[in-house]
DNA sequence: GCGTTTTTTGAAATCGATTGCAAAGACTGC
DNA sequence: GCAGTCTTTGCAATCGATTTCAAAAAACGC
């Protein structure tokens, strides 16, 4: 910078002010330096200029990697989510820190702002680490979660309805006067269970419950598969936990010759962008991942000026589809 | 760090060597100053020590989002990869800057290990940049891509062989005594054409090729339904450029009645984790991940350290299962 | 017990920016 | 023409570490 400030004749402050597009410096001068920098190909050194502002305009994102053996991380849905925060944060110049849960426990969460050099971290998924987060919130680190949300929590969790998605769903098989309803999903698994819970209450009936290891397509198929072939009375309404999960579902049903939607009504969630282009249609409940980001973003950047920011419950809405 | 040399009685230049755990200090004191930092929750400031040490242990990793029209990195396949490498990364002590095409590109490449504070660049996909990573390679940028090889490469390219993946199923379907042979993938993907080009060249007869959108399932299956409901002759062995797609194949497949193995092959590529699990299990061309990740890692790391790395042409075996 | 070598420690310089404050220069109004 | 205001500019301090180099302390040999 100093180098710069001598070719264009100025001093490095004014250089300084110049590279900020500061109302300090005149139009002229400004002209001038800009070019000199353009000319020899300068930047300012982000690491200096950190140290400076103490303030590094990026933030950690923290989540679980696919290759692990539970193979999270690892639906369409996710990576919608991931592009869309990743973008929220592109547009008001923040950049983006990778960390898997393990390489950014070390020494636990509390340092990992100085530590990692990051201004604020977003968590996708909280799976069961409440009072992790506490602790995190207490000893003022900004952050916010996206995953199911608690009316106790003491931290910002960003999160779309999972109850009300569970319950729209019931009521639309109810006045499609289906009798036998399923929900297919994992254990364990918060915000599915959410929706699991709502679809249950909404329906004021019995919800037979077909559990999958994970959220895979296949593992959806294979369990829908073993379950039209143990001789049981087959389901008229299935709710599954994820869209990937509905395809696989859908996938056995159609093997074993069950028409749909005329033997038996699907729904999935998320409306991830495979849902409309399936054949059929997939029926499905919308979790707007644009405005997940974008609020995720939103509330991290106000933790971040120093006000604490409120939850958020996202709206979802049925999407009605073929199936 | 002035105050916790305070605390330990001694100066912070100490304090700074016992952190490092350099030999230089003594145990004694080294014990002390760990137990006063951990006390107090100290830990150095990453900008500060960035900026001294003119290195910031942090690698970009320059990505295409999945939300972008064309749907790229959507498949599996990207998420291993990015999963290993992060891996590959963490293990080396070295942060993931997530960068998307577009946010990176301001003002090129050049200047981004400076403007971003990274030290090195891991390019996912290369898609005709070629001119783009000479200059950078010109302007000692120290960077590797993952991609397809090309001879003519000035830079490090990391990737699997994909003609010979292709050769080997091309193969493997002639040992089968198979005679009409289908290629199904998009066009303009170099990797992909390149599996198609090995197969073509080992098959030695007509190759009807099968074009596709995108990588996706949906597309393929679609593909797939018109090809079977044209009328013309039904192949009986079907390469898919990528495990994602040759599932969609398989879907059509069965939905028409076509036996597989029986009345076709099948093959996909990737080896992803849902191939094994796929019912029936995908016969699949291999691609290791996880040596792909490490390798791409090791090869920025020499080639920060000054040594220009020499490209690696990672190999591949077909995977022989039920299809 | 004294010179030498080895081990520890600390003073001061440095990394490359940003910013508070004071001063210089340019503009007012009368 | 001069005091007062407004716009630009630059000096110097600062952000929080790391590292070089010299000095102090400890260990050693004889």
């Amino acid at each position: 910078m100093d180098d710069i400030a001598r070719l264009a004749g100025v001093s490095k402050p004014t250089v300084s002010r110049a590279l900020q597009d500061s109302p300090l410096v005149s139009d002229e001068t400004k002209r001038r330096i800009l070019e000199v920098a353009r000319r020899h190909g300068y930047v300012v050194n982000r690491s200096a200029q950190n140290l400076r502002r103490r303030r590094t305009d990026t933030i950690a994102l923290v989540i679980d990697f696919p290759h692990l053996p539970e193979n999270r991380l690892s639906d369409p849905f996710h990576f919608e989510l991931l592009g869309n925060i990743a973008n929220a944060l592109a547009v008001r110049q923040q950049d983006v820190l990778l960390c898997s849960e393990q390489s950014a426990h070390q020494g636990g969460f509390e340092q990992m702002t100085a530590n990692k050099g990051v201004d604020g971290i977003i968590f996708l998924g909280q799976s069961g680490r409440h009072e992790e987060f506490r602790s995190l919130a207490k000893a003022g680190v900004p952050f916010v979660v996206w995953g199911a949300h608690r009316s106790d929590a003491s931290y910002c969790i960003v999160g779309s309805d999972n109850l009300l998605g569970g319950r729209l769903v019931a009521q639309r098989f109810r006045s499609l006067k289906r009798k036998r309803a399923m929900f297919l999903g994992p254990r364990g698994h918060i915000e599915i269970e959410q929706r699991q819970q709502g679809f249950a209450e909404a329906w004021s009936g019995a919800v037979e419950e077909l559990e999958v290891p994970d959220l895979s397509f296949v593992a959806s198929r294979n369990a829908m598969l073993n379950r039209l072939d143990s001789g049981k009375s087959v389901p008229d309404a299935l709710f599954a936990g994820s869209d990937t999960m509905a395809m696989g579902a859908l996938a056995a049903l159609r093997e074993r010759g069950i028409e749909v939607p005329e033997s038996c009504s699907v729904c999935g969630y998320d409306d991830s962008p495979a849902a409309i282009h399936h054949a059929p249609p997939l029926t499905t409940v919308r979790q707007d991942t644009r405005m997940a980001g974008a609020i995720l973003v939103e509330r991290l950047m106000q933790t971040i000026q120093g006000t604490p920011a409120a939850s958020v419950l996202l709206p979802t809405d049925l999407v009605i589809r073929a199936t």
